[in-house]
DNA sequence: CGGATCGTTGAAGAGTATCAATTTGAGTGG
DNA sequence: CCACTCAAATTGATACTCTTCAACGATCCG
């Protein structure tokens, strides 16, 4: 799905991860936000005829392919799915609020330690990471275009990480070590989030409710794309 | 309007500027969006019970305070405004994702541009903008909140685009000496504010359609704070 | 006129980028 | 199971952008 597509269908995260971006044109890339089961890649399908980036998975993902119509009709039925999908969109706006913080003013080392925080909380809230493991598969040169930094200044910092004792990586996962310490020195306050004190929000509402009512899935297994 | 506070009503930008921010534990600041005239300060009053970031107004400022109750009822019976409401904190997602672009991956000198870039056109799509000249008053520390700089760089940086003969400033006004140059420096595509081809945008609907329905404003005039 | 805020300048240093090479690890096919 | 390949991770050396600190000048406003 590319920066200036039109949309004719949405495309919910079922399984896997993936990413939004955007190029400059001389080649640089900035990725604006990821996107883990539950989220939908595009919930502008109302109002803008256009995107304005594009979407990458970063390993083999299971997606679900919603035609346009079809979710409008299920808004209609369902409206508990539209408040969800109106919330989820806020929930957005304020993740990327906290990217921009995070950019600006926070340090190399605090700010990776705040992606892993953002990355570790969202899982959770879907069910797919708990004691403080979850999956991690995303490369250095993803984090670099996340978080401002090259590749070779991602891979110090990890290692200073790692050398604090604040976290491990093994195959595609990550663990935190001392989840409390991360979130200090990441200046991480959960409440951006706006998730429920016990840590689910309604996207794992949406991922339910959908498991009952939703059109069929197309399945699809894609390669990291760029 | 703090963070953390919560929503009673929703106030409407009618003149002047104001900036949403966040503040770290440390005192390091971050400014994460501009409100001009015509923007919410806070559309998030149907979801989410509080708000994650502060509002400062730049200048002498004009507002209208909707209670949240009357903002729901105007919502019902004039759903144009609705719909413009929705739109509105899409396009200023997309303004989101392109201050990340900007901050992670633009030079300090083209972040610099982008950012008038921005500001010129949004407030020429609310009519506040012509002949390439537009209010500015936007200190410097400010602009380096924005910008994720210092405030000694950025006043080299803006030395550079004057001495490039790119902008001037007077007052507290700024004008673009050849926006074309200015927005290839900037690398400024302008299709991300999703605004129609004659500029204009349903900010400004939503500014003249509030002046015949709108209820009455309280007026404030207050200083910038912090 | 005095005080505050904002803008400007210079010098020195920290943090991060860049470049280039090497190592590691995960497939893949023989 | 091993050789091969390719992408990802790691390392070292060097250069540069940007920050910090401190001082000074300009402007505004009561």
């Amino acid at each position: 799905m590319f920066d200036g597509d039109s949309l004719e269908s949405v495309i919910l995260m079922l399984d896997g991860f993936a990413c939004r971006y955007k190029h400059l044109d001389d080649g640089r890339r900035q990725i604006t936000g990821y996107l883990v089961p539950g989220d939908l890649c595009d919930p502008y399908v109302f109002m803008l005829r256009k995107i304005d980036y594009s979407v990458a998975t970063l390993c083999p993902a299971l997606i679900a392919k919603v035609p346009r119509s079809k979710l409008v009709k299920i808004l209609d039925e369902y409206p508990r799915i539209a408040r969800a999908l109106w919330w989820s969109a806020l929930v957005d706006e304020g993740i990327l609020r906290e990217w921009v913080v995070s950019i600006g003013r926070r340090t190399a080392l605090e700010r990776t330690a705040h992606l892993i925080c953002e990355l570790y909380h969202r899982l959770q809230a879907v069910g797919l990471a708990r004691n403080n493991r979850c999956e991690f598969p995303i490369t250095q040169q993803d984090l670099a275009d996340s978080l401002g930094l090259s590749a070779v200044h991602v891979n110090r910092t990890l290692q200073e990480l790692r050398s604090k004792k604040l976290i491990v990586q093994r195959n595609h996962s990550l663990v935190m070590l001392d989840p409390e310490k991360l979130r200090d020195l990441a200046l991480f306050k959960q409440s951006y989030l706006h998730m429920a004190e016990d840590g689910n929000n309604s996207r794992h509402e949406f991922m339910t409710s959908r498991a009952k009512h939703a059109p069929p899935l197309s399945r699809m297994i894609d390669q990291k794309g760029g």
